[in-house]
DNA sequence: GTCGGGTACTTTTTT
DNA sequence: AGTACCCGAC
């Protein structure tokens, strides 16, 4: 008798969550219900089926899926503690490095490089390898992930290769992971390719990972790489209790090595494999759904597949037409200000778009209507400058190797430490065989280098190096506090030409240190580096607080909203096309839209622009063929007159509306009158909160607020950014 | 040698 | 529009 009620399943949905052991593939389609299945099969097995918390795995494609999908697990089943480790792809294969780093050459504490570090690297192989007709380090580099995706190492590339030029690739692949290794540091591609090899030649290892995963569980199938489809086989070869989910209609990561034959060749590699579809939307009104179907069904890759609602038939998807991109943010601004008054919630909207590009523009026009929006994703919080710096020390603190922090610590603030000596401390350090770290301590020694010069280095080598040897007892904050009180880094930033944002940005980063040492005990400096390297875009939705969210399609996976803007419905951007792009690209571009499109619940609006400016120049455009697959009946139209007459304008030089900036609002910075104790407030990154205690006065003054999100926090109120809020 | 300012150049999506 | 790179000033 079943202990997790299954009362508000369907039938194919209890199907999936009762189903026997062994491999399952479940083809969710859009809103059909596909988290409540994992979440209840989850909850089924721990309680009903004896499966072993810590046998169990789950992986997800976002930590904010992954926190959401315990939150729920840990609810059906009543216990908080004995839960099963779920996560992302990158996250678990960086807690297998982590315990069995040394078996690969790698300290424990290997940094995680980000895209533009991996880039730089790729930079430095090329210029010593000075190779007469190099290839472009963009190029060179997403080969290299390519191979990655791919699960191949250097030398099997090079067996592959058939040309001088393919030779070459792998001969640089190889000596950029030489180059990583020697600095303790892995990519994103690292992460699963190394486990899976790992897995692969060590089968005491695998099979200690395997018990982990006698049930495996992964949300979002068909968006996972080769790379990981043969990690995951390894995983679940014991057992074979492996169980997906997924839909091939929301592939839309192909172009980072996304296989969607994972999904489409699952029969043929799991021959006695169960699968169960689930048709049934649960999100969308009949006309969104409808219309959606009448795009995606155009995809010739896919397995046939009829979603149906018993919801509503609702409104006609709004189809708008605008002169220009401003007309276009405009029209929706208006639009908004339209459903606010008839009751909507600014949570409820979310506009989404093909590029980061196109955001400005919307948001111009939402302040200019003083709505309250946020952006997800575009620059990451940890891609800031300020903060990688920082984030640069502490790496090098964790991975004395990590060179390529090493530099740029050096560098902020500057120290009189350039270009020059960096080399000088990269050849001594190849030279005595030390890392890079340990070169800047012995400058003295070099008589290359001023005199003025070794001294600063020595004297940053000591101070890192002291607390190196204390950083196993001391808090992610308390480390950071005393890096920046010893190099001089808020003089440093204050000097600056946006001082007032950088100083923001770096108490939200102590903000951030002081919420992550709150759950965690001293020493957890890699772990904080772990999670600093692998946040994505997607795990910041829902920090708006009640404002209107602004994405990009592809962020929008996995999300649902009442109401959904599509913008710039254009050939070129959306599909955006490139010269060299096949009917392959095109179906991904039809997926993407196709997910956009099925986020909405109620209402959904597309609109066009029929000139737009982006990257400095303007254009005529053609109105996207993914609105002419969309039946006319199920539309409504709306284009200003002077479009259906036969010729179109050219795009007007004034302004379509004159907003002069005076009328901008001002970033409303309370005064210190609006934090007293009771005060409601805003953060930016916390949310609401409640001023519950006040500190210090002036430029020192503080306050202890209580979030909704993130708990009690004791904020500086010259840095933190809160916005008062009115009852 | 280092650093800041100017110029020239290129634009998808991101774990 | 934003960034990378180069060059001239300290």
């Amino acid at each position: 008798m079943p202990s997790i009620t299954l009362a508000d399943l369907n039938p194919e949905q209890r199907e999936a969550v009762l189903a026997h052991d062994g491999p399952i593939l479940i083809l969710a389609g859009a809103g059909s219900g596909k988290t409540r299945v994992l979440t209840y099969r989850i909850a089924h097995l721990l309680a009903d089926r004896g499966a072993p918390p810590e046998g169990t795995l789950a992986v997800t494609f976002t930590n904010k899926a992954a926190a959401e999908m315990r939150e729920r697990v840990s609810a059906l089943v009543g216990d908080r503690k004995h839960l099963p480790w779920v996560g992302t792809f990158h996250a678990f294969c960086a807690r297998v490095l982590r315990r069995e780093a040394h078996l690969l050459g790698y300290t424990p504490s290997f940094s995680i490089l980000d895209e533009a570090d991996a880039l730089a690297i790729v930079r430095q192989v090329l210029n010593e390898a000075n190779l007469p007709d190099p290839p472009p380090a963009e190029v060179l580099r997403s080969r290299i992930e390519q191979a990655k995706n791919e699960g191949t190492l250097p030398e099997e590339m090079a067996e592959a290769a058939t040309s001088t030029r393919e030779r070459t690739i792998a001969e640089l692949y190889r000596l950029y992971q030489q180059r990583l290794r020697e600095m303790n540091s892995m990519d994103f591609g690292d992460l699963i390719l190394l486990v899976y090899r790992l897995f692969e030649t060590d089968r005491s290892v695998l099979s200690r990972w395997q018990q982990r995963a006698q049930h495996l569980l992964v949300d979002e199938y068909q968006d996972t790489n080769h790379a990981q489809y043969l990690l995951v086989r390894a995983l679940s070869a014991a057992t074979s209790n492996l169980f997906v989910v997924g839909d091939e209609d929301q592939s839309i990561y192909r172009w980072r090595g996304a296989d969607i034959r994972n999904i489409l060749d699952f029969e043929r590699d799991y021959p006695n494999a169960l699968i169960l579809k689930l048709e049934q939307n649960y999100r969308s009104t009949k006309t969104i759904l409808a219309a959606a179907g009448a795009v995606i069904q155009n995809n010739r890759e896919r397995k046939p597949k009829q979603l149906w609602t018993e919801n509503a038939t609702g409104e006609p998807v709004t189809y708008y037409t605008a002169r220009h991109e401003r007309d276009e943010a405009e029209y929706i601004a208006r639009e908004i200000v339209r459903l606010l008054e008839q009751g909507m919630r600014p949570a409820d909207i979310v506009i989404f778009y093909r590029v980061n590009a196109q955001s400005r523009v919307l948001e111009e026009a939402l302040m200019r209507h003083r709505l309250p929006y946020y952006i997800v994703g575009g620059l990451r919080f940890y891609d800031q400058r300020e903060i990688k710096d920082l984030v640069a020390y502490l790496r090098v603190i964790a991975n004395p190797a990590d060179g390529l922090s090493l530099a740029r610590a050096i560098g902020a603030p500057p120290r009189g430490i350039g270009a020059k000596t960096l080399e000088v401390i990269a050849e001594l350090s190849a030279r005595e065989q030390i890392s890079m770290f340990e070169a800047l301590g012995r400058l003295e020694s070099e008589s290359r280098v001023a005199l003025r010069i070794a001294k600063q280095a020595s004297n940053l080598y000591s101070w890192l190096r002291e607390l190196m040897g204390r950083v196993s007892a001391m808090s992610v904050r308390a480390i950071l506090d005393q890096i920046i009180a010893r190099s001089g880094f808020e003089n440093y930033l204050a000097s600056m030409p946006d001082a007032k944002v950088r100083l923001t940005n770096l108490s939200e980063l102590l903000a951030a240190a002081d919420a992550f040492d709150a759950e965690h005990a001293e020493g957890g400096l890699g772990e904080f580096l772990e999670q600093v390297a692998l946040v994505n875009d997607a795990d910041q939705v829902d920090a708006g607080g009640g404002r209107i969210t602004l994405m990009t399609l592809h962020t929008s996976k996995g999300l649902e909203y009442p109401v959904v803007f599509i913008t710039g419905m254009e050939e070129g951007l959306c599909p955006h096309l490139r010269p060299q792009d096949n009917d392959h690209e095109i179906e991904e571009e039809r997926r993407l839209v196709y997910v956009g499109m099925t986020r909405a619940r109620r209402l959904l609006y597309l609109t066009n622009a029929l000139s737009r400016e982006l990257y400095g120049n303007r254009q005529d455009t053609i109105p996207s063929r993914f609105l002419s697959e969309i039946e006319h009946n199920l539309m409504r139209r709306i284009a200003p007159e002077y479009i259906s007459s036969s010729f179109v304008r050219p795009p007007p030089r004034e302004p379509y509306v004159d907003y002069s900036d005076s009328q901008l609002p001002e970033a409303e910075q309370g005064t210190e009158a609006d934090f007293n104790i009771g005060a409601k407030v805003y953060h930016p990154t916390f949310g609401l909160g409640v001023v519950k205690r006040r500190e210090g006065r002036g430029d020192g003054a503080k306050a202890w607020i209580a979030f909704e999100r993130g708990g009690l926090k004791l904020l500086m109120l010259k840095f933190a950014n809160l916005r008062p809020i009115a009852d």
